[in-house]
DNA sequence: AGACAAGATTAGATAAGTCTAACTCCGGTT
DNA sequence: AACCGGAGTTAGACTTATCTAATCTTGTCT
């Protein structure tokens, strides 16, 4: 499936990560000689090309195909998750099947009748609708005493730990909250961070998957 | 795709058709040696079995997962219409991709949000929540004079001439609407209806896609 | 420079889903 | 009884998407 590899492919390179295959198959499970032949055939249709360091990277029909269907994935969350009363894990799971079936007239019609949302649910821009906010940093690399607001919740962890997605939901994590850095142990590798009333101590992998905009 | 032959084979059976492989295969726009092959399959799945006619016919996990396809279908269609604001033909164009997408939790979901609607927009039951009105008739049998209200438009029209579905909702026969038989040509093969102030002409075999309840 | 580890590819296999061409099978005519 | 046509099947091929096992490549460390 062609948008699975372009979907991945947009995740990953949103995240700044390197873009070689085999990080591809580690992210969407299959052994790296499947995603060679795929990337193969994905050249083929001139969706994506490698570079002599052999990084994948899209070209413009690719990016463009890659960015419909993150489009859809979002739209989809907002509607599955406003409309249909969805929680974050159950949405971005059927989302992730959605997306595959929606066709640019019903993603339309679906985001006007939505109200033109900004955001998907955790706060990722919806590509060719709007843009990641400037000035975010990873909430792992704040200091004590910092304050921020949570502006979005990465795509990884929904492919990663979709736990931790009910978990920061449920502790009102979300985006637009504001949180302060109460405490950062670089020894035992924790950043405590209130909200609110609450408190939350994060390990750095799980601080570096929330993004937010100091105030 | 296993789902989208369990769901024409719903649908034939709905229709009383013969459920022989090589009608399937015209359904499904398919060659027949596929269906022999797809047949075969679905058999080992346990979804299909063969009766010493050759006659195709569903087991009961076979039923149940048509009718859940049909059901999605439907559903989709009235959310399409309804909730997008889509015309009937798209409506259906879209359905038939997204039903195979939506899992069950969305399906119930998107049936209590739509107020647990009877019918798809074509007046069709939706499987498992309603049934076809009771003493029903393919408009084609009806007699110069009759009257009857419409209560569906088959799924066959659909497949095989999805123009007639815009055709009859932009003259208002759409479930629900009263007519009455003006004329009945055997020689030339048409029935002609009044349908509030409109009058149309309609072939035999296009009025026997027509459902009514005479009154 | 040599070697190890990580990454990429080749080779060969499997499974689903499709096709065309060439049968076989069966029922009803002539 | 022979035969014709429609229905169904077999055979052989192709494409996509996957796997494992084996091999090649490359970059970094000693």
């Amino acid at each position: 499936m062609v948008s699975h590899y372009l979907e991945a492919i947009y995740y990953m390179w949103s995240e700044g990560e390197l873009l070689r295959s085999a990080r591809l198959a580690d992210w969407l499970g299959v052994s790296r000689p499947t995603v060679t032949v795929a990337v193969r055939r994905m050249t083929g249709y001139g969706m994506v090309k490698m570079n002599h360091r052999k990084e994948i990277e899209l070209t413009a029909a690719g990016r463009r195909a890659a960015e419909a269907i993150v489009r859809r994935h979002r739209i989809m969350e907002r509607w599955l998750t406003d409309g249909l009363g969805l929680d974050w894990v159950t949405a971005d799971e059927e989302a992730a099947r959605l997306e595959h079936a929606v066709s640019e007239v019903v993603e339309r019609r679906l985001y006007e009748v939505l109200g033109r949302p900004r955001t998907c649910p955790h706060g990722n821009p919806i590509p060719g609708y709007s843009k990641a906010e400037a000035g975010e940093v990873r909430l792992a690399t704040m200091a004590k005493g910092g304050r921020a607001a949570i502006s979005r919740v990465s795509e990884v962890a929904e492919r990663e730990a979709p736990m931790l997605l009910a978990y920061l939901h449920e502790r009102g994590l979300t985006p637009g909250r504001e949180v302060s850095v109460v405490e950062v142990d670089g020894v035992a590798g924790t950043i405590s961070v209130r909200a609110g009333k609450r408190s939350v101590t994060l390990g750095r992998d799980t601080a570096a998957k929330l993004w937010v905009v100091p105030s």
